[in-house]
DNA sequence: AATCCCAAAAATGTTGACATTTTTTATGAT
DNA sequence: ATCATAAAAAATGTCAACATTTTTGGGATT
């Protein structure tokens, strides 16, 4: 029996993990995160303990725990007796999304119009203007999701509400990213969407929070609106 | 060594669980999430794993995996090679927790006026009649916390989105029973919110969304305000 | 008396084995 | 052939032991 070592290496690497040495099963959860969001994972798929845990080379302890967490992220719906199963999205479940966000976000942004600082008002400028420049140079009329997903992170972390930060962007966020990665089409942001981004963002400058929020959430209801009719004719064009 | 005897008895017996003969891990979670609420459970106090596994009587597999969900529930804070602990309500965290509160709850208001059926009205109207009866009843100008989560929860449920309904359910709501629960003051709802709840439901009846958003905001906000005060009042009568 | 350092103790992280339940598969009856 | 049933296989639930890290506490030094 060689000496137990700890800390595998997982195959996929999580970008942030700068100074806490996190524990194998956080690890985990980032790993089997990210395979699900990227489709890796199928959704409806089963995750098996006793396969991962032999796939990764880890004990079942862990990846229960990651499972755990995975289930409080909406990314698993688990079933006792009977395991865990990546989440399925279907439209009528992603329109529910879009509508919790809604309701989020747009008091986010009314937050931040009231409690971000003038330094993250200004960072939040400097990502809007990123994106424009981006939409220049790629000569077509769209920017890339990162960069629209730091816009938002940015803009919900400035609302300084942890409860309306955890619930977006642990419980909503990955949901919307699976949903992106897995669609069709790789564009996510149009010339639209740029256009009220600096809106919103000039809303929040000027402390205007009930602006800020109407902004937010027609951006949002816009970008519902675009799914759902997109979703209309893909269902239509498989009869 | 005796036979392995799974299945404890959890001390204290959660009240909902009817055909799924549920995990000892479930249970556990219910444990301990009645336990915090109640504040059995010191605020800031430490879940030690050791400690809480011999005390039940279980081993610390499931417990951890109890821990796990209860921090997705926003009950305790986990800190990787530290443990759990306790949640603390300070003014400002409670204040937040409303604010998210409303931004969910008015949208499900919204969604309740569109999707509840006709029969859940009809259920919803009586949940309002029995807090006018109780409220004759105690001769006092105040309903229990239990009617009136009772009309909330069912409104909620009556929103159909899954998403909003989970985020309100299972990680706002149990603090808020927590906040109450240990609080002062037993007495909860007063006569402006039954008289809300009456307009709310009229609003739904109606199978107008705006307006039941607007009143439900409206509530929530009230509430929001009159804790603001209280506690203030609190902080100052310390000096 | 205060501070630093190191060993002991206790707590958390992880693992493999065992218990129980669910799922699969083979067998037999209608 | 189809369905029901039961044994076998595999999966999830639980536990106890071991590994590692953090905390505690005592003693030496300043």
């Amino acid at each position: 029996m060689s000496q137990p070592s700890y800390r595998v290496d997982p195959g996929i690497q999580s970008l942030d993990m700068p100074s806490t040495t996190s524990s194998l099963a956080v690890e985990l959860t980032n790993t089997l995160r990210d395979a699900i969001i990227t489709g890796e994972m199928a959704q409806g798929s089963k995750l098996s303990e006793t396969k991962l845990a032999q796939q990764l080379d880890v004990s079942r302890g862990p990846l229960r725990e990651a499972i755990r967490r995975l289930e409080g992220m909406n990314l698993v719906h688990y079933i006792p007796q009977q395991g865990a199963r990546v989440v399925e999205l279907s439209v009528g479940f992603i329109l529910q999304i879009y509508d919790a966000r809604e309701a989020l976000e747009s008091k986010a942004a009314a937050l931040a119009a009231i409690n971000m600082s003038s330094q993250e008002i200004d960072e939040l400028n400097r990502l809007v203007d990123a994106q424009a420049k981006q939409m220049k140079e790629n000569s077509g009329s769209f920017v890339s999701a990162e960069s629209d997903y730091a816009f938002h992170e940015m803009l919900i972390r400035g609302s300084k509400n942890q409860v309306i930060e955890h619930a977006l962007l642990e419980e909503i966020y990955h949901l919307i990213k699976m949903f992106r990665y897995q669609s069709d089409t790789a564009r996510t942001s149009s010339n639209n969407a740029l256009i009220e981004h600096r809106q919103i963002t000039y809303a929040i400058e000027q402390r205007d929070p009930d602006l800020a929020e109407t902004m937010m959430r027609r951006h949002i209801a816009r970008a519902r609106e675009t799914i759902k009719k997109r979703l209309a004719r893909q269902v239509a064009s498989r009869t």
